[in-house]
DNA sequence: TATGAATGAGACTTCATTCAT
DNA sequence: GATGAATGAAGTCTCATTCAT
């Protein structure tokens, strides 16, 4: 369909954008031009600027959700846990890497309000999926302790990324992804068995 | 002098307004008004809005920079290192609490450009510090682990200051300093002698 | 087209503008205001204030460049000199007269380095044009000569011109482009050989 | 006097920048800084900017009076007016050289209203003077011939003056003075007898 | 009287948004 | 729909002028 190609089109022109210049610096003309396309286009889609921010935000949760899904897969149980930390954190960095749509949300932190709830939804959401393997692994482990324990490695993880973000020196990032497992792997190895 | 007690006014008016509405929403008039002088004397102190920014960020700095001395220090090597672990991270919660100077800063995270060089050489300072720390109760530890181990180390309890700022729920925040605690030091038992 | 019409409403209201208050007086609002614009329109074609004066000398100079060439016309060497200098100031006069872009130039020549480079460039063209009549009238004229003699009735005509824009007395006026007149015909007579 | 100085400062101060800059780029604290004084100061003497500048038009003129009554002197009517005439007009281009306030005044035309009575007054009085001249050389040129004869003397003179404040080239410079005083001599020539 | 900090009106300019074609 | 010209609210910034010290 034409109008499916021609948003695809606003919509990867606003992340490029606002990964690249951040929001303020971004215009919709400016978006519009990249797009190939007008800016009564752009208003065609979306009701105002915040509105395109807010479906890239959709978007790179979509992907952080499937991200994950794929990531964990279903044969997460019968993986070494550690195995699996390794496994999703390469995963995202991965993934971050290659979302020009993951890139414009990190880069535009400040406008974390616009996509609070979709993001605390999904938080909950990867937050619930790993107590609840955590809840496989050491079934000993009251349901509170998981809970917290999940939200650490969730939010480790997620900052990690934004470290990374701003590490300009490519030895150290690599370094900083081996050191957040290695932390992980110690946090995570006073709460689950060990893998022997 | 009068105009010192403007400047702070100024500065503390700005701080407040960048933390509670974000940069892009803070007018320079606002400033004024919350400080309740003029927008002209806003200029005679500063010649743009980013300038006023970068005061706060070099303040947030400082504050950073004092607060670590203040917090390792003198005992730092009389301490058992998981209570000066605990000690320096409770201290930058404290100090994030009370300065409203940090907290605009942490809340324009897309900022970073206006005073990264600055923030590196705070990072290099700190990190330093820190990794001279484990020289002194690791010796045999490889200098190159050793800053590698501090980069986390910084980069962790920084972060968890972001993840703080966000979230809402008090008994999670206070569970989040415990088990940020509790991960990196058992992190660095891999690292560090246990004391005693 | 629309935006012809408009641009041109733009031109006309700020030259009416510059001419009347002077370039400082004036304002972008107010010359959207009297094109029956907004402000908006006005950036649409202007970057600045200065590009809209500028674009007004631009026209100002094309159309002395015009006006030039139509006075003095194919017939120029088949005319008395006396008669072609005659006419070319009356035709001046007239031109000023009629073109609220010529006044708005005069008017405000302390922007004259906005478009110093283009005079210039006119100047020697209305020059070399006219020395090229003193050398078909007056063959053994050197080329110096003729060239410095120009450059003394081009600026002659052209700064009489000042002079009248400041002259409100109509009588004088017109006593003014009598003898300014005479007093070329007189200054041109010890070098152009007297006609018939 | 100490205020005499002071006041004397300042106005060449705003003379010198009023020169170079203009009269919109210069700035009442740039006055007073380069006076070696305070904006304060400048308040002293002058209740606004365009008193400053009405100061400088002042002294311009009064120059400008001086100097005619300087060179034309007791000796005029003994002096062959061709003489004279080239006397009065090296003079002015000296004068004009050497006179800050001189070139101020030249400077920002687009002021003119600010002095224009008093200008017209001055000249008025040139024209008054010079007319008289004329009639003592050619007493039986009619009254108002002779004052429309030397207003074309005083505004030639004048304007002069200002093509050579908008000339580059030193030689063109000395060529125009040297045109102009044959100009005038060769229009003179047809009121005034020759001095054998 | 001298100083220069403080004031705030006013001008320029940007850009999200609307709307006629 | 698509286009892009038109709009004008809103923000930044300057600088003449005032006034407390």
């Amino acid at each position: 369909m034409r109008s499916q190609r021609r948003l695809e089109g606003i919509v990867e022109a606003a992340a490029e954008s606002f990964a690249r210049f951040g929001f303020a610096d971004t215009t919709m003309e400016g978006i519009a031009a990249r797009a190939g396309t007008s800016i009564g286009s752009v208003y065609q889609f979306f009701p105002n600027k915040h509105a395109v921010f807010r479906e890239i935000a959709q978007r790179c949760l979509l992907e952080a959700s499937t991200g994950y899904a794929t990531l964990v897969g279903a044969d997460a149980l019968a993986t070494p846990w550690p195995d699996l930390l390794a496994r999703v954190i390469d995963g995202f960095v991965g993934l971050h890497g290659r979302s020009t749509v993951m890139q414009a949300v990190w880069r535009n932190l400040e406008l974390y309000g616009e996509y609070a709830e979709a993001d605390q939804a999904l938080m909950r959401e990867l937050i619930g999926a790993t107590a609840a393997l955590f809840g496989a692994w050491a079934p000993s482990l009251p349901e509170a302790t998981r809970r917290v324990v999940a939200t650490m490695v969730v939010n480790t993880v997620a900052t990690m990324m934004l470290v990374l973000a701003r590490e300009t020196d490519p030895s150290l990032a690599a370094a900083i992804v081996t050191e957040t497992k290695r932390m992980l792997e110690r946090y995570l190895a006073g709460y689950l068995p060990s893998t022997a």
